[in-house]
RNA sequence: GCUGAAGUGGUGGAAUUGGUAGACACGUUGGACUUAAAAUCCAAUGGACAUUAGUCCGUGCGGGUUCAAGUCCCGCCUUCAGUACCA
């Protein structure tokens, strides 16, 4: 046998060994998942003598695009959250789901013919696929989906409880219909104070019980938390769809250009105008950020004033108007409609018919976007007809302007052209009169709006009084003539509730002689039938129009062929479906009990659990999601049906991930591109290169830049220093922009441990910050090192000897940090601590498993899967996951000494080691005898020296 | 316009109550190891001046308070996000 032999032997058992001592994360990363699915290890319980804590994500909407670096940054976070109050000893509910309604798959369903639930399932396969990957420690078996039926079950459900509610203004809450039924039949509505449509008539007991069963049905959806009303939408015909104001560009469809106009329909719509003011309050008892509440606030638009009639003179009309200054009514020279107002055409003199009409014809053309987008011009026509003061009895001329909406308070305002500036600009472009009705006030310029300063003037019985006073006074004064009163306006409008797709939750709804009717509860789901197009029907119908099979058979309880439609046994069902936020509005309680087929949720288990403790999701859905989800919830709460009216008790925004772009310059006419550094005065034309062809130092790899794309096959690059170097610029990240960077590949390349140090040592969780993969290599030593802290080429190397001082110190100045950090949500300084603890020990040669072991239950909610790894290695064999957080001992942070920084009139010129228990003279003392304060002051006598014991010296002089 | 957040090296970012500005990383430069590369390790790295010692300047801009200001106060500028004729 020759030695070469031998050598050869050796070498291959030593590769062996050293694979296995080696960081071998994905090794690691697949053995530990594996093991948390098998044991179930994260599976929360419904009893338990720990105390709860919940630990919720935004659930994502599962796009055929599948996961990017950005989407699991929150979820990284919670989960690190979630992991360490696990640590903590709390029972943890940390469950994941998917918002799986929605318009890209139907949309893809379109173009495809693939029913919207396949895409969807697949989707939802590969996010799953991507989730695990990162090690995210949910409860899987709360998994819940909006698209499935067992889920959208009960968002039926809880329509019909909506349906079934009125909002009693009195008890402040919401009732049972029946109630409200009960008061009618007894003595009519007059003493009814509810939440209802506006211009409900009055009727008597009498009255009521005269009406025909339609007609009374008719009343009641005056008054339901959700009924069927006319609203104006945007239709586009050639779509056969209605669209949101964001999807209109210039007046045509942002899809496709198509036109668009104003249509009425009856939608849905659900009545959260009757929350406005517990919406409002409720915010004051959660810890959200002041940006999202105030936006909130903002979206509620709380105004507090008073509605004031105005007879028209020669008519039966009266206008009513909001306004937030009745102390000014004296101040009032003419009012102005929303051309769309019901009462201009009724008003309007014959002289000035041929004007009126023409502006509000114009009005009519121009798009709400572009009447937002030039506020500068003024227009307006004047109606010919006068109202009257209600106090001077003085005639007060009528315009039309379309500075008015229609659609905020009465859509009429009294003009107070010296007290609001619209007023004034509109009044000095038509050359009305401007009263001046303030205290030594010049109104020669602009309008004089400024409440806390003003003392009214030339007002009858307000004169002398300041905002406040005058204000009431007017009121008491209006309400003695019958003809106004204080009132509180909120820009909040009810929200429409129908959506004219396919891919998303059906109405528990048919329909008999025009009224709707729900299904009974026990009849639910009311599952999505099967059609053969996605599209709407020929005759403008929406989608489900298409399906032959939807129609309610009352006597059976079942949906039957549209054939057996008798309107008598056999009725028509809701073609509409229910929008994106339905399913989203409730699902942070199925939760709690995701897989009870008799409630929504146990009562048990809504009780145990109550309400999220730390919810983590984008602020883009500040006034949408987060303000219908509270509004349910309040009902529910109303009803009994969940124990807190605010499911979420703090509230974080993540920021957006952006991605680092990368551009290559081609010269403007030729296939040759120029180097960054060589394009200052050149006309090149920059162009996205895919980020996967950029190292860390920007520089291109130039052979599969070419075999990208076959335009690039041929071109000529021009290099610097022997390399092609590219721009880079943030942006948001997306395909179109070749800057997404996939976290499977990062998986793969670094581990997921990897992925989930850097996305939190990126920066901040609430701030937007730029991706770059580069940068990733740092948190990836780091594990390297923190694993060599335990294992060499020969193994374990942990032992059981008495842990330095300093490396006891290095472990509990860590414990303390990471602490407070996680508490704070700071999860980015977390991951500098472990790097400086790892660093330290590393330098100590620390090998004492007193200091290791707890080390690794710091880290493992940050690195969950070396952790478990390291942590059985050290031979234990339960999952780290529930060992208890190291305590914090302060007695191994004392210090005896402090190196003090000497600074010389606020300068920091060198630093002194003297021991803490110094007193401030020694310290004076012994600074200005040492021979660098004598060099510092060169001579000069110390005016002043400042001493802060543990802190700081500084010599004033 | 209004509301909210933010401006710190080449880059991401640290600095918890005013007390050593730039922690921790990335990148860059130099070095060690290697036949070489990767990996790893060591050193330097805000700018200017200076051989060194060191000096001056530096947290968007201009003022102020203070022994001391990235941090507090006043006035601006810029960026991002939301919202917008809200009576």
């Amino acid at each position: 046998m020759s030695s070469l032999f031998i050598n050869r032997k050796f070498a291959l058992l030593k590769s062996r060994i050293t694979i296995r001592m080696k960081y071998d994360f994905n090794q690691i990363e697949k053995k530990w998942q594996d093991y948390w699915a098998k044991n179930q290890t994260f599976k929360a319980e419904n009893n338990s003598d720990k105390p709860k804590f919940y630990v919720l994500d935004m659930f994502p909407y599962p796009s055929g695009a599948g996961l990017h670096v950005g989407h699991p940054l929150g979820y990284i976070a919670s989960d690190i959250y979630a992991r360490y109050k696990r640590h903590q000893g709390f029972n943890v509910l940390h469950p994941q789901g998917y918002d799986s309604f929605g318009l890209p798959a139907e949309q893809y369903a379109i173009q495809t013919g693939q029913h919207p639930a396949i895409t969807t399932a697949e989707n939802i396969k590969t996010y799953r696929r991507q989730l695990d990957q990162i090690g995210f420690s949910f409860d899987w078996s709360r998994e819940v989906r909006t698209s499935d039926p067992s889920y959208y079950k009960w968002t039926q459900w809880i329509f019909i409880q909506l349906f079934n509610s009125w909002y009693n203004n009195d008890s402040d809450k919401a009732e049972d219909i029946t109630e409200l039924i009960s008061i009618f039949e007894k003595e009519g509505n007059a003493n009814v104070n509810a939440a209802s449509d506006e211009n409900v008539d009055m009727f008597t007991a009498e009255d009521w019980l005269s009406l025909s069963s339609e007609k009374q049905q008719e009343i009641l959806l005056q008054y339901r938390l959700t009924y069927l009303a006319e609203t104006e939408v945007n239709w586009c015909p050639a779509l056969g769809t209605v669209l949101a104001n964001d999807e209109i560009v210039n007046g045509v469809s942002e899809r496709g250009g198509h036109p668009v106009i104003r249509k009425k329909m009856t939608q849905w719509s659900m009545r959260i105008s009757a929350y406005a003011e517990r919406l409002l309050q409720g915010l004051e008892k959660i810890d959200w950020t002041d940006a999202l509440k105030e936006s909130q606030r903002n979206w509620i638009g709380k105004s507090v004033g008073a509605q004031v009639e105005f007879r028209i003179q020669n008519s039966e009309f009266r206008i009513s108007v909001f306004t937030t200054r009745p102390d000014t009514i004296f101040g009032v020279s003419f009012m102005t409609l929303a051309p769309e107002h019901e009462l201009v055409s009724q008003i309007t003199t014959p002289e000035q018919q041929a004007e009126v009409e023409a502006y509000v014809e114009a009005t009519a053309k121009r798009s709400e976007r572009d009447r937002m987008a030039d506020v500068k011009t003024i227009t307006g026509a004047f109606t010919g007809a006068y109202a009257e003061h209600p106090f001077t009895k003085e005639p007060i001329p009528i315009w039309i302007g379309d500075y008015v909406l229609a659609g905020y308070g009465t859509g009429a305002v009294m003009s107070v052209p010296c007290g609001d500036q619209r007023d004034y600009d509109f009044a000095k472009h038509f050359n009305i009169p401007i009263p001046n009705i303030f205290e030594g006030v010049d109104i020669s310029e602009v309008a004089f709006a400024d409440k806390d300063n003003t003392i009214i003037a030339n007002s009858d019985f307000l004169n002398g009084l300041n905002y406040k006073e005058a204000t009431k006074k007017v009121i008491l004064e209006l309400e003695k003539l019958g003809c106004g009163e204080g009132k509180i306006n909120y820009r909040l409008r009810d929200a429409v509730f129908s959506r004219q797709r396919y891919w998303g939750e059906p109405f528990p709804v048919y329909y008999v002689n025009g009224m709707p009717q729900m299904i009974e509860a026990e009849h639910l789901p009311i599952q999505l039938p099967e059609v053969e197009k996605y599209l709407p029907t020929e005759t403008g119908e929406p989608p489900l129009g298409n399906a032959t099979v939807w129609a309610w058979d009352r006597l059976k309880a079942e949906v039957v062929s549209n054939n057996l439609i008798d309107n008598e046994n056999v009725f028509p069902l809701e073609l509409n479906t229910m929008p994106g936020w339905a399913g989203s509005s409730w699902y942070f309680n199925r939760y709690m009990d995701a897989n009870n087929e008799n409630a929504f949720a146990s009562k048990e288990a809504l009780n145990y659990w109550k309400d999220v403790d730390l919810y983590i999701g984008g602020s883009e859905h500040a006034t949408g999601h987060l303000l219908y989800s509270r509004f349910w919830q309040k009902f529910l709460f109303d009803k009994g049906l969940v124990p807190v009216d605010e499911y979420a008790k703090k509230l974080i925004n993540q920021g957006m991930i952006l991605g680092t772009s990368a551009f290559v310059y081609r010269v403007e006419g030729e296939n040759k591109f120029l180097s960054k550094g060589l394009i200052e005065g050149k006309n090149v034309q920059p162009i996205h290169a895919d980020v996967a062809f950029v190292n860390a130092s920007d520089e291109l790899d130039i052979e599969a830049f070419k075999n990208w794309r076959e335009e690039f096959n041929e071109a000529e690059f021009v290099l610097e220093e022997g390399v092609y170097k590219v721009g880079r610029d943030v942006e948001k990240m997306s395909k179109s922009k070749y800057n997404v960077v996939n976290p499977d590949n990062i998986c793969k390349q670094y581990g997921a441990d990897s992925l989930r140090l850097y996305e939190m040592f990126l920066g901040p969780l609430e701030q937007y910050k730029p991706w770059n993969t580069a940068g990733i290599t740092g948190v990836h030593s780091f594990l390297k090192k923190l694993w060599k802290l335990y294992v060499d080429d020969s193994g374990l190397k942990v032992t059981n000897t008495e842990p330095s001082k300093d490396s006891l110190k290095t472990l509990h100045k860590t414990i303390k940090k990471v602490q407070e950090d996680i508490e704070n949500f700071s999860f980015n300084t977390s991951v500098s601590t472990f790097m400086i603890a790892v660093n330290e020990l590393t330098a100590q040669k620390c090998t004492s498993k007193a200091i290791l072991e707890p080390l690794l239950v710091l880290i493992a909610p940050y690195a969950p899967h070396i952790a478990e790894e390291l942590w059985s290695q050290l031979g234990n064999t339960e999952s780290i996951s529930t060992a208890p957080f190291p305590e914090f001992e302060a007695s191994h942070l004392v210090e005896s000494s402090k190196n003090y920084p000497i600074s010389f009139n606020g300068k920091m010129r060198f630093t002194l080691e003297l021991p803490l228990d110094m007193s401030k003279e020694d310290i004076e003392k012994t600074v200005l005898d040492h021979e660098k304060t004598q060099e510092q002051l060169q001579g000069r006598t110390p005016k002043k020296v400042i001493v802060v014991p543990g802190k700081i010296v500084n010599v004033v002089g």
